[in-house]
RNA sequence: GCACGUGUAGCUCAAUUGGAUAGAGCAUCGGCCUUCGAAGCCGAGGGUUGCAGGUUCGAGUCCUGCCACGUGUGCCA
């Protein structure tokens, strides 16, 4: 505990007097061994408890329990905390004093509030949103939105300079296409609207997707009937000749056609738009000057793939190039045997701007499991030709969060009864109606902090709700699994969700307000955690900083949900049982005072790392 | 076919990355508002962690083999 902000978190501490003793014990060289400090699940077992015994009395051939011994006969820590014992079969107990209780939170009680920065003083790049500019956003872009934007704001709190990369789809031949196709029915592009631009991606894909694979199998035993063949014969001719438009359009729009040009703009205008409103709906850090996309790379494919050849990663098979990998069959597709570039490319050209050019040493990719294969491929080809390197020499690391899907009551990806997509707009509004809704019926009773309120404020307070509700059910399951989006369950408001978190944080503001107390004026009260309630309360106040950490590496936005839950959870119980402004005396109210503000501030910060507002009534 | 992922309470999900008796929310049942916000609190019931082996002081977690579901799979992105 050297460092001036020394760490709250008591486990640093801990973890420092155990390697003392460690090598007191048993030899200077223990004294680097891990302790293995954990908080105790349960109270029985104290607040904290050693774990490093029974695997290291492994190692050295000794009882578990008699090592343990030995190191707490070494251990000092009379100043925080009561005798360490040994339990089980070598586990050690440590039971914080109450009073050391109270100084951790004093040295908690800053702006950082725990938090530890980074040491890694270089930038992390993380790839989010991935919005295609040829049609409305939809559910799909949700998870990798918000999660994103959470990462970034975690990272951000630790003090790392944060790229959020908005790898746009907005070049190539899907875009020719939908140009077109808008061509093609005369659309004017200057009154063009999303449902216009979505039925022409719709009709583009239908006119140009050949179904080849339909085709294909038509043509293997068992052989399908002559009019269905020559239904498909026929679309696939028609389909050929739609995709030989889009490529020519595709090589006007490269070569700088203005008419192609102004046709392309526009569009990217209106899906743009209409993109940033949602962004604010949703309450990110996004705009324009996140926009790195396709169009952006595509002068650097050339490049890439001239580096690969040069370099000897990449060989030519059957006129197309790839990179092959050891363990694996498949080979990574960089350029087609016409010549041109494929998603690959552009990943990879992506790849080496964001650690070459951005200094990243850890590029983050939000985008969802069914990417997993890709994704491997792309950053093993990154890591062959070397792109995994920052210009100062430092190892990037290529991460790929695989999240899963947002699922309807069927199981099955989440579609409008029609069987559209559901767009993201229409999903964000339908959130912030029934979040209005709430905040509104509850403000008309006399009682409610927000009786009276202004119609524009409740209006606030229901969109923070709302999308706060959205947001904390998409974040606070494990990311990788699917999940069943169900707007009653998130939006209920009871239990587990994003709204029980902002009511414990407007119910400590409402303290504060009705006894007009400025918080900064009790710093200098004591805090004592007494009650089993307060006790609780403050060790879960405690771990904010780890759990921070512990999120910016596993990239478990989930852990940070569960956390918060548990706090506000405490703070509930606590607020039940120990009165605050009716306590019986001075010091107890102004020490549960504290307590009651940090705690609001824990909420305020963790909820801002997840992206939600935490209104002061609601 | 092959590769990857997921199986935990009636439902939706956790489980400090191998630690002590697998925990929450919803739903069900029973208590708590003439005292700081009941969007709340306290309590009860509910489990062969898909199945079978294995590794070790200890396995929901690691290994092997099955089963179920999902996703991906050479010139779309």
């Amino acid at each position: 505990m050297s460092s001036k902000t020394a760490g709250a978190d008591p486990i640093e501490l801990l973890e420092t007097a155990f390697r003392s003793a460690m090598g007191a014990a048993l030899g200077d060289e223990y004294a680097e061994t891990d302790p293995i400090i954990k908080s105790s699940q349960n109270p029985q077992f104290g607040d904290y408890q050693a774990n490093f015994a029974m695997g290291l009395a492994k190692r050295l051939g000794r009882k578990p329990r008699d090592l343990a011994q030995e190191v707490v006969d070494a251990l000092d820590l009379s100043a925080v905390a009561e005798p360490a014992e040994v339990a089980g079969p070598g586990f050690i107990n440590i039971r914080l004093k109450p009073g050391a209780l109270g100084h951790l939170l004093d040295a908690m009680d800053q702006e950082a509030l725990g938090v530890q920065p980074d040491p890694d003083p270089h930038s992390v790049a993380i790839d989010l949103c991935g919005v295609n500019v040829a049609k409305q956003m939809h559910v799909g872009h949700l998870r990798s939105t918000i999660i994103g934007d959470a990462i970034a704001r975690i990272y951000e709190r630790r003090g790392r300079k944060v790229f959020r990369e908005n790898h746009l789809g907005d070049w190539g031949l899907p875009i020719a296409m939908v140009i077109d196709q808008l061509r093609r029915a005369e659309t004017d592009l200057d009154r063009l609207t999303l449902p216009d631009l979505d039925r022409a991606y719709r009709d583009a894909q239908l006119s140009a997707r050949a179904d080849v694979r339909g085709l294909a199998r038509a043509m293997e035993p068992p052989v399908a009937g002559p009019h269905r063949r020559a239904e498909l014969e026929e679309q696939n001719a028609g389909a050929h000749e739609a995709m030989e438009n889009a490529k020519r359009t595709l090589v006007k729009l490269q070569q700088g056609d203005p008419s192609i040009r102004e046709d392309w703009e526009k569009l990217i205008r209106v899906t743009m738009d209409a993109v940033y409103e949602s962004y604010e709906l949703l309450n990110v850090r996004l705009g324009p000057a996140n926009n790195r996309g396709e169009s952006f790379f595509r002068d650097r494919l050339p490049d890439v793939i001239d580096a690969f050849v040069r370099e000897g990663v990449a060989v030519e098979d059957e006129g197309a190039l790839v990179v092959r990998f050891e363990d694996r069959d498949r080979p990574l597709l960089i350029r087609k045997s016409d010549g041109g570039f494929l998603y690959a490319t552009t990943d990879l050209a992506a790849v080496r701007f964001r650690v070459h050019d951005l200094g990243a040493t850890r590029v983050i990719y939000v985008v969802d499991a069914r990417q997993r294969d890709h994704f491997r491929d792309i950053f093993d080809a990154a890591k062959k030709i070397g792109w995994d390197r920052t210009a100062d020499g430092a190892a990037a690391e290529l991460v790929h969060i695989p999240f899963g899907s947002v699922l309807g009551e069927d199981k099955r990806p989440l579609k409008t009864r029609s069987g559209e997509n559901v767009t993201l707009r229409s999903l964000l509004v339908q959130a912030i109606e029934r979040g209005e809704k709430e905040v509104i019926s509850r403000a008309e009773d006399p009682a409610a902090p927000t009786h009276g309120a202004p119609r524009s404020e409740l209006q606030r307070i229901g969109q923070a709700v709302g999308i706060g509700a959205v947001k904390y059910a998409d974040l606070s399951n494990d990311l990788v699994r699917d999940y069943v989006f169900n707007f009653d369950r998130m939006i209920a408001f009871e239990g587990r969700t994003g709204p029980y978190l902002q009511y414990a944080h407007a119910r400590i503001c409402s303290i504060f307000a009705r006894a007009e107390i400025d918080p900064e004026s009790l710093r200098d009260r004591a805090v004592l955690p007494d009650e089993p309630e307060e006790k609780t309360l403050a060790l879960m106040l405690l771990k904010y900083g780890g759990v921070v950490d512990d999120v910016a590496r596993s990239l478990e936005p989930h852990r940070l949900c569960t956390y918060l839950y548990e706090l506000a959870d405490a703070y509930s119980s606590f607020y039940q049982k120990c009165p605050v402004l009716k306590a019986d005396e001075a010091s107890v109210r102004d020490s549960r005072l504290r307590l009651s503000d940090l705690t609001r501030r824990v909420l305020q910060d963790g909820l801002d790392l997840l992206g939600i507002e935490a209104p002061q009534r609601m």
